[in-house]
DNA sequence: CCTTTATCTACTATTATACTAGACTTTTTT
DNA sequence: AAAAAAGTCTAGTATAATAGTAGATAAAGG
């Protein structure tokens, strides 16, 4: 009942993006370095990402990524639904809710995995890039605070 | 972010002994055939559970198992941790509160995944055995209604 | 002592995870 | 035109987890 790394950098990646908005394109080795992730590791995340349109790309000299959607418009629920495939806990209620399982009639604990689903689900898409950004920002300021 | 087949049969064992906890001891064979898993398999469930003292055990003629707690006081949330280790979705903030990420405190989106293991603890401990025998007679009975 | 059950150890095939490596393409600068 | 700075694409790989199977052993009851 993990959430994997490649889930995890995505969101970082993209919350790097979030607060580096006003920098133009920003390339991929500088959120590695800020983040602390491989580089490479990223490259391979990034497609995954493009599945949605949610990053601008600029090839070359200055090139990088940027965020093509608004910070508060983009819900870390999101993210995971594109690095982890789904937020379903089991196979038998996927996304698209086909039937795979064919105890599902029978099955009694099927209920709590629906509704662990929907927990789930409500809780990430309830949170968004600016809510991080927000979140780290005050953190920071009460940093300095006496 | 997956629940393990483990995790699952371990569940509906526990469900089928609550099932049947005016019957004495249970024997796997029979669990395993009720609920279509391979007693090979869910042999290996047995030792996790022990970790928790949930079950009684008698060996040989009649022998079997029996839940050496109360159904509703044995929580969905309890057995999934026995089976899975821990429901914290990432390494960062296992169970005993150890940090073992040295990025802690500069990390934005802790806070994210200390809301996410929440949510589900709380969901899941939220759920008895009980409660899911008790639905699944309700809705055995709504079978009969009309 | 025979049957029935649990228990223990070991093995295995498949898949997912978390990467790394290298060749190639596009764009801008010099 | 060439070099440099980026992204893109394909492949490979080591490790661990998952989901089992197989077989021997131990206990308890009749």
């Amino acid at each position: 009942m993990r959430i994997s790394t490649k889930g995890r950098y995505a969101l970082r990646m993209l919350v790097d993006l979030a607060e580096h908005q006003n920098d133009g394109y920003v390339a991929l080795k500088d959120i590695a370095k800020r983040q602390n992730i491989s580089k490479k590791y990223l490259e391979q995340i990034v497609p995954v990402l493009n599945k949605s349109h949610i990053l601008r790309t600029n090839r070359g000299f200055q090139g990088g990524y940027r965020l093509a959607v608004a910070p508060d418009k983009c819900t870390v629920g999101e993210v995971i639904r594109l690095t982890e495939g789904t937020l379903s806990p089991l196979s038998c209620i996927d996304d698209d809710n086909e039937v795979v399982c064919e105890r599902r009639e029978e099955c009694s604990t099927l209920f709590v995995w629906q509704g662990l689903k929907k927990v789930v689900t409500d809780y990430l898409d309830g949170i968004t890039l600016q809510d991080i950004v927000d979140k780290e920002r005050e953190s920071y300021a009460n940093d300095y605070v006496i």
